[in-house]
Parts: structure tokens; C-alpha cells; sequence
DNA sequence: TCACCGTAAGCCTTCACAGA
DNA sequence: TCTGTGAAGGCTTACGGTGA
């Protein structure tokens, strides 16, 4: 549905072909992706240079392809800015359905373990949910480094769940702050008193050599970066950059680490039975 | 000439760190 | 101890430049 009208030139017109592509990919596997996590891919595809410049070129040749009708306003989402909408039904069966499909026990109650999944990219959240869904694993978006509101309230389910060895698996850049988030995150936690194992399953060096993702150059202005190209030099590199199945992967092998799969199914048995008994009543 | 393109600035919050 | 700077997220808006 063509909304305004607006003429692109050819060059626009062509790297709006390999946009629809790159789409179409993710549709397939039932992902919605940010622009951040498009413009990732352009970058990894080598159609684009990692600068500022084209990440707002890319931004503004999005905005108006959707207008124009040539991008579904459907294949990007902003997680941003999100409307608060009352729960509202229909009836009171209606309430009863609702209630049904949302029913789950904690399936993680019998486990040796508590795990979350923590990450300073909002943009990797569609490509982690499927994943941390199936595994009913709690996901934290940081946004950079996170709040003092968000450690206390963190800090605090962890305790909930001293009686586990907990587990937070993190995910950020590699690059000088990137690098520093998790560490951060493990001391401000044990502030509060809450004994957590933060383990950082990407990005790290090995995969950066394994996947070669696009590389950035180092912003010298990060107070923390005399330290880090001393080890790394001068390139950094996202994590989103890493293709979807990849960290697919590599986040469902994390948590299946920690996972007793029998015991996992048995609280899975007993959910589906309860729901059986609620559509008998 | 006009529509599009490129670029800069701004929004908003929280935190870390260097230097005065 | 205080101040300034920069980091993260995903855009929007405004303005001057440029191509069709």
C-alpha cells in the first residue's frame, strides 16, 4: 500500500532489492528485525560500509520504501516505542480462553539450575525470544549498561532462586565497553548479595575468527579502549552482526548446558494434563 | 526545478571513567 | 568530589546539496 509517493533513484531502487531479500529470509523463519539488525546484514553482506553515514542513509531509505509501499510495514519492527494497551475480553469464556493459552508451570522449578539470558542489544531480541521461549528463560535487554533499577530488581530474582546455582548467560559487542558490561554486571549483582555465575557466550575472540563478522574500528573516545587494543588492537566487532542461526544456536546449546531435559518434559506432562482437566470442567 | 539525498542534531535514561 | 564525555537503543526532523 503506497501511502507517499517517492521516487528513488536506481542505485536506491537496487540495494532495495537485496533489502527485500535479506527480508524475506528472516520472514521465513518467523522473525521480525529492527533496522539496526537489517543494516547488520548489509553490512555483513559487504553492500554497505559500517559508518554512520550509511546506518542513516539505510534509516531514511527504509523509512521511505515503506511509505512508498515497496517494504512491508510488517518486516520491521521499532521495540522502542511501544503503546500501553489495556487487557480487555469479550466475555468471561473469553477470559477462560485467554487464561488457558497462557497457562504455564515453572518448568524450571525442578532444575538444578536458574538460568536467564542477558544482552546489551535490543536488537538480537526477536532472534533470542524464539529460543528463550521454548526454553522458558528470562531475557534482559540492558540497552549499554544497565540501570541501577534494573540490578536491584535482578539482584532480587536471583535471590528468589539462591536454593539454584544461577546461571546469567550474556551476550554483548566486542569491543572496549562491550567487553567490560559483563563484568559490571556480575559486581553490581553481588552488591546485593546475589550469587551469580555471569558467563559470556558471545561475542568473544574465537568467534569473531570463526564467523569473521564485519569489523568496526575502535572508538578511542571509550575511556576503556587503551586497554582493550592492547589486547585486540584496533577492531571491534557486534554481536548482532552474527547471523540469526548462529546465535540461534549458539544460545539454545548454552542453555541446554544447564537444562535436565527429562525433568524439563515431566513439568511439561503435567501442564498439558491441567489444561486436559480445565477443558473438562 | 523539484524531489530526493546526505548530514547533523536531537530525543531520553543510566552508568563508567578520566581529569580537574 | 565534581564535571564533562561517551556508550547503548531507533528513529525523526531540518536544512543544504545534488541528480534527474
Amino acid at each position: 500500500m503506497s501511502i507517499r509517493k517517492v521516487k528513488f533513484q536506481r542505485a536506491s531502487l537496487q540495494l532495495l532489492d537485496k533489502i527485500k531479500n535479506i527480508l524475506e529470509s528472516y520472514k521465513q523463519k518467523n522473525i521480525r528485525v529492527t533496522l539496526r539488525q537489517l543494516y547488520y546484514q548489509l553490512v555483513a553482506s559487504g553492500l554497505i560500509l559500517n559508518t554512520d553515514k550509511q546506518y542513516k542513509k539505510i534509516s531514511g531509505l527504509l523509512t521511505n520504501a515503506r511509505y512508498s509501499g515497496i517494504i512491508d510495514w510488517e518486516a520491521i519492527e521499532d521495540r522502542t516505542r511501544k503503546p500501553n494497551i489495556p487487557n480487555t475480553f469479550r466475555d468471561v469464556p473469553h477470559l477462560l480462553q485467554v487464561a488457558s493459552q497462557c497457562y504455564q508451570l515453572n518448568r524450571w522449578s525442578n532444575q538444578v539450575y536458574y538460568v536467564e539470558l542477558w544482552t546489551e542489544k535490543d536488537a538480537i531480541s526477536s532472534v533470542i525470544s524464539p529460543i528463550t521461549n521454548k526454553y522458558q528463560v528470562s531475557v534482559v535487554v540492558n540497552r549499554g549498561y544497565s540501570s541501577a533499577s534494573s540490578m536491584y530488581e535482578s539482584a532480587q530474582r536471583f535471590l528468589e532462586n539462591s536454593n539454584k546455582k544461577c546461571i546469567l548467560l550474556y551476550l554483548g559487542d566486542h569491543d572496549p565497553s562491550g567487553l567490560d558490561m559483563d563484568r559490571d554486571i556480575g559486581e553490581r549483582l553481588s552488591e546485593f548479595g546475589a550469587n551469580v555465575n555471569v558467563i559470556r557466550i558471545g561475542l568473544t575472540f574465537n568467534q569473531v575468527q570463526e564467523y569473521n563478522p564485519p569489523r568496526n574500528p575502535t572508538k578511542l573516545k571509550d575511556t576503556r579502549s587503551k586497554k582493550y587494543s592492547k589486547i585486540y588492537g584496533f577492531n571491534c566487532w557486534e554481536v548482532d552482526a552474527l547471523k540469526p542461526e548462529v546465535l540461534q544456536e549458539l544460545i539454545e546449546n548454552s542453555i541446554l548446558k544447564y537444562l535436565d531435559l527429562e525433568k524439563y518434559k515431566l513439568v511439561q506432562e503435567r501442564e498439558e494434563k491441567d489444561l486436559e482437566d480445565m477443558k473438562l470442567k
